[in-house]
DNA sequence: CTCATTATTGATACTTGATATCAATTAGGC
DNA sequence: GCCTAATTGATATCAAGTATCAATAATGAG
């Protein structure tokens, strides 16, 4: 879409539910809420953890809900269970950090002219595209100064 | 496929395992040979129903064995288990039709300039990414031509 | 070649993440 | 308040993958 400018989009994530058609009820709203309040990327099972008042189905059925609402990206970790952002960004990639897990959102419209350049090189019609960044974060770099 | 310079190696799947001081073993051949022989990225489970004969723990060993060898790639696929194709160039990034699960390779310059611009922009030292093209390939785009 | 040592195998049990089932409950309109 | 459809959540189940460990195979020494 546009190239410099970064759209933020819907973040009230119950409002997102109820756009979809769904109810509010206690369950999606305590799950949203947890959601919103935790700043971190989270897995579904942290936020079982989190949450014990509302079971385990429903916790995966808002996840999903919110994901297909595109209000919640769901991020693939290799050697684990997938990790789950709030989306603020209408097109964005991840960095993740390898040390600590933080994750967090950036946008650049490179990577937008990269996909027209490789059109080319393609033997096919790009129909999407996945970009992760695995960083050491500042917060990770200035804690192992000495240490590790 | 590749722009630039494409650097090819090991694909030798038996040999990278005895580089790692593993044995050469029946089921270590076998499921060597069997990658080797389909071309097409693939599953664990896949392999394991292909090698009735290996068993299933020593299915999932040497495939981590290769991919801790550099020899296969593993691909997070966001619902459904792992990928595995070949590596059979240095660095490079996959292409994934997203009808027929195919999977391709290519490698490009841009990917690596990006990331030396994006060095600016992320609050952390980047240590690697991962990027996933997803397409629909040639051959689904014909077939569905009438179709769907 | 034979033995001893060590790596490897694979049946089985288990773990984890996630979904299906379905009776009981709740939300929202009338 | 009542009705109906949506929702919940305990439970069972599923799927991918790992741990266990006795039996087996590969290698090196003699």
């Amino acid at each position: 879409m546009a190239s410099g400018i970064a759209i933020t989009v819907e973040v009230d994530l119950i409002t997102a539910l109820e756009d979809q058609g769904l109810r509010r009820t206690y369950a999606r709203s305590a799950v949203a809420t947890r959601i919103e309040s935790v700043s971190e990327a989270f897995t579904a099972e942290q936020l079982c953890r989190d949450l014990p008042e509302v079971g385990r189905a429903t916790v995966y059925r808002t996840i999903r809900h919110l994901v297909d609402a595109g209000a919640l990206c769901k991020l693939p970790i290799l050697d684990g269970a997938p990790m789950y952002s709030i989306a603020r960004v209408e097109h964005h990639h991840h960095t993740i950090c390898s040390k600590c897990g933080a994750v967090g959102e950036f946008r650049h419209s490179t990577v937008e002219r990269l996909m027209r350049s490789l059109e080319k090189e393609i033997d096919g019609e790009i129909v999407g595209h996945r970009m992760e960044i695995f960083i050491t974060c500042n917060q990770c770099l200035s804690s192992t100064n000495g240490g590790e």
